[in-house]
DNA sequence: AAAATTATTCAAAGCGCTTTGGAAACAACA
DNA sequence: TGTTGTTTCCAAAGCGCTTTGAATAATTTT
């Protein structure tokens, strides 16, 4: 059943039927009570091809896969775009997946999609500090919104949770609880969010006139060999300059850490104090790390709902302000952290 | 630039051009050349939604979420998915996601997806043994591709791996090598593949004279809390009835079986033989394990491309049979199999 | 009661592609 | 010469929706 064949039963037109059932004002009530009703008793249902021809909109939004793939990173993303699908599905969006292979650069996913024309906007995910991105989609004129945020001299609209003020929290509880010694496992600095979380990390030290060690910094993949090598490394120092706390850019990170303490017989949340930052991915995590772990954590799944919603808004109001909103983190203290002793 | 554009520049009639781009034989290769030639000059892509309304073809491929989601299964659900976003990509496809969320049943989405004529096929992955999506898609006329096999009175198409097989083959290896008590860690019962594997697995215990003790089959999350949770209690059984061979679902559960065994300080490869199915995600898994697991194996992300494959196969030639492909899965002979002793 | 508003409804023109049913041009055959 | 085939190309009719510009009916104003 079509619209045609809809108009002709009710003995409408076309116009009416289409305005009635997309809500316009100028349709009586009467009529788009009885044009509902016949919808319903047809089983009517728009064509979606009809009408992106006609609106020159997808009603769909794009993602694409992270070009560098790891255990983390693709649960991460999973969480992510779960969420996203979840929320664009109540909107009514659908969500369309791209994704580099072979010799094809991330760059040629990107025009793909937009000469395409089969999406109305994308979702950046895992910014660079120097993420060509958003200069690309400008210039190709698709709207996007970015889930983090990035240095670019471009207006564009974000999502993002306060990674500087999260790791400043961390690292500010351990300095209170007498900790001078605290170590660094950040993620890669390529990524603005590593850069934020130094940021944050470094002045809450500073502010509590802490020099930092640059030796105590390290940066790289978040999972667990990277955690327990750079541990292991750091707690092989003279007692006197080894770090007494760590600050973990991801629980797997903790894990590796975790393991690297019970190899030397430090005890978390005794001897060593830890803290992470936790994606929470299926509503667990830090709480079930032995000891309970002192996190920061946010929601990805929350994130990907949003940012969905900002998108859609945006499309419908493109002249309106880029949206742009900055999430506050939780530090939630456990069991992993102790004053120093 | 569009189609009629193009032809008014070229002098041609939009038919000619639009046979010319799409390798209809009935156009000269002397103006098809010419086409080409100002298609590529001008940039000129056809817009997908025209095309899309004009041949009843989204060119869009379905997936929908799993309802019951876990850091295991996301993981092979987006180690799959990824495969399918590759391959549709290169056969310019899109993929769309669909997920069920609050009251809206899984049914739900899949009607949605259908009546939106969305997309011209879906894909079904982790299919329970009486599974309701083949016969309600049937029933709505949406073709579809099975990741796996499953129990249905009506035909379908599908690409698995030989589950039966594998077990077979693992529990073979074990019994040869002198094991007569061996264990299965099983994946949920609902699951089709779950049921395959225990059929394999007690067909090679009988086939060698072993008669398979119903205490020693469990199956449940395929998690490292269920490996761990179940070696214990099998462990703590006496000496003559305790297991000395343990085959597993997935290498987390393997995880949790070796911790099990470590805490009575029994050594994997030494005191207990394990192996376990290795659903290759991110190109490593059993091999990184240590000691390097024996292991059944298979290629998720090569079951995601090639399912893609066997898909547009379908929709290219509607009437030809429905497309279906067991693969064998290897067997892979590692350190944590010994003889029994 | 006529004129001016306002509230409803409609006919028709796209959106940009595919595809049907010829037609024109040309060569090959009788 | 007329007929039959081939090749190559085209005009035009959709696909099912949205939206513009007008027309009609109902209501209010003068």
């Amino acid at each position: 059943m079509n619209l045609r064949e809809l108009s002709a039963q009710l003995g409408l037109s076309q116009t009416t039927v289409s305005r009635a059932l997309n809500g316009f004002p100028e349709v009586s009530e009467e009529t788009r009570a009885r044009v509902r009703a016949a919808a319903d008793l047809h089983g009517y249902r728009p064509s979606a091809a009809a009408r992106r021809l006609a609106t020159g909109q997808s009603g769909t939004l794009g993602l694409v896969f992270p070009g560098e793939r790891n255990m983390l990173g693709d649960l991460l993303f999973t969480e992510f775009l779960g969420g996203c699908v979840e929320r664009a599905s109540q909107l009514n969006y659908d969500v369309t997946l791209g994704m580099a292979h072979g010799s094809q650069s991330e760059e040629a996913v990107y025009r793909r999609a937009v000469r395409n024309a089969r999406v109305d906007a994308m979702i950046l995910s895992s910014p660079l500090i120097a993420d060509p991105r958003p200069a690309l989609l400008r210039q190709l004129g698709m709207p996007f919104m970015i889930h983090g945020r990035t240095q670019s001299a471009e207006p564009y609209g974000f999502l993002d949770i306060d990674n500087e003020g999260a790791f400043f929290a961390a690292a500010k509880l351990l300095a209170d609880l007498g900790h001078s010694r605290v170590a660094l496992f950040n993620g890669e600095t390529a990524f603005n969010f590593a850069a934020d979380r130094e940021r944050g990390f470094r002045r809450a030290l500073e502010m509590r006139g802490i020099a930092v060690d640059p030796g105590l910094i390290s940066s790289g993949a978040m999972i667990e060999a990277s955690g327990l090598s750079q541990a292991k490394r750091l707690l092989e120092l003279p007692k006197d300059r080894r770090p007494t706390a760590f600050v973990c850019s991801s629980i797997g990170v903790a894990i590796g850490v975790k393991r690297a303490c019970a190899a030397q017989g430090l005890g978390i949340g005794k001897d060593i104090a830890l803290i992470a930052h936790d994606d929470r991915i299926h509503d667990m995590g830090a709480e079930s790390f032995d000891p309970p772990l002192t996190a920061t954590q946010s929601s990805i799944g929350d994130a990907g709902r949003r940012i969905v919603e900002l998108c859609v808004g945006m499309l419908r109001e493109p002249q309106a302000p880029l949206p742009s909103e900055v999430w506050p983190v939780d530090l939630v203290v456990r069991g992993s952290t102790m004053p120093v002793g």
